[in-house]
DNA sequence: AAGGAGTCGGGTAATTAGGGAA
DNA sequence: TATGTCCTAATTACCCGACTCC
């Protein structure tokens, strides 16, 4: 099952087979075939599961109001630690070409 | 690219086992399975945990988003894939509470 | 020094991929 | 054409006790 049971995890980033096909209400397999046919656009895990992303379903689902705009009004002092700020920092060197700007704009700019 | 010959710059980038889990969505026990079937290669303490290399776990993330050459943009303009903000709304969430505002503040504010 | 969280092992049940036929 | 079902093999999730990290 999922492990629903984490308390800091509320929004994964990628569903599993059968959470899209609950998500559809079609059988799992019919989710792989769209997989495919090209309908989804997954990632691949090493042994050949997929797990797709958020995104893509949503926005399959018509729940456009995700893309939330960020955080509306949370003045809660923040403070990164330094685990962060070293996966952040992989993240802007391997995703985002080295370019912190571009980060910047894919949070700001949606 | 990443330069471990500098070490108090660069911070090592290592993947603990449950962070390299949420980011494939799978079990931590299948991500130490993966290891111990060579399928990832990460560094041993010697006390037999496992770290796990940033750059190797990316590459497999982009490996697994395979799909097509999407467009021969060498332009100038960086245009971030659907992984990159895959992986950056899971760092947001899982690292800096959620509040993207966190992550531009500490990316202008070093 | 002690406690909580994380990890490592194994074992077993549940999912998944893939093909094919209805 | 598209979906649900059946089948097998492979992979993964969940269980546990013991050890490690912080």
């Amino acid at each position: 099952m999922t492990d629903s049971t984490n308390p800091k995890e509320n929004q994964p980033t990628l569903y599993t087979p059968s959470e899209v096909a609950q998500f559809f209400r079609v059988d799992p397999n019919t989710v792989t075939r769209w997989a495919r046919t090209g309908t989804l656009n997954p990632i691949t895990l090493p042994s050949g599961h997929r797990r797709y992303h958020a995104t893509e379903i949503h926005e399959l689902l018509e729940i456009g109001n995700a893309r939330e705009p960020a955080a509306p009004l949370q003045e809660a002092e923040f403070v990164p630690g330094l685990r962060a700020l070293a996966v952040l920092q992989s993240v802007v060197r391997d995703y985002f070409d080295g370019d912190p700007s571009a980060v910047v704009k894919a949070l700001t700019n949606p």
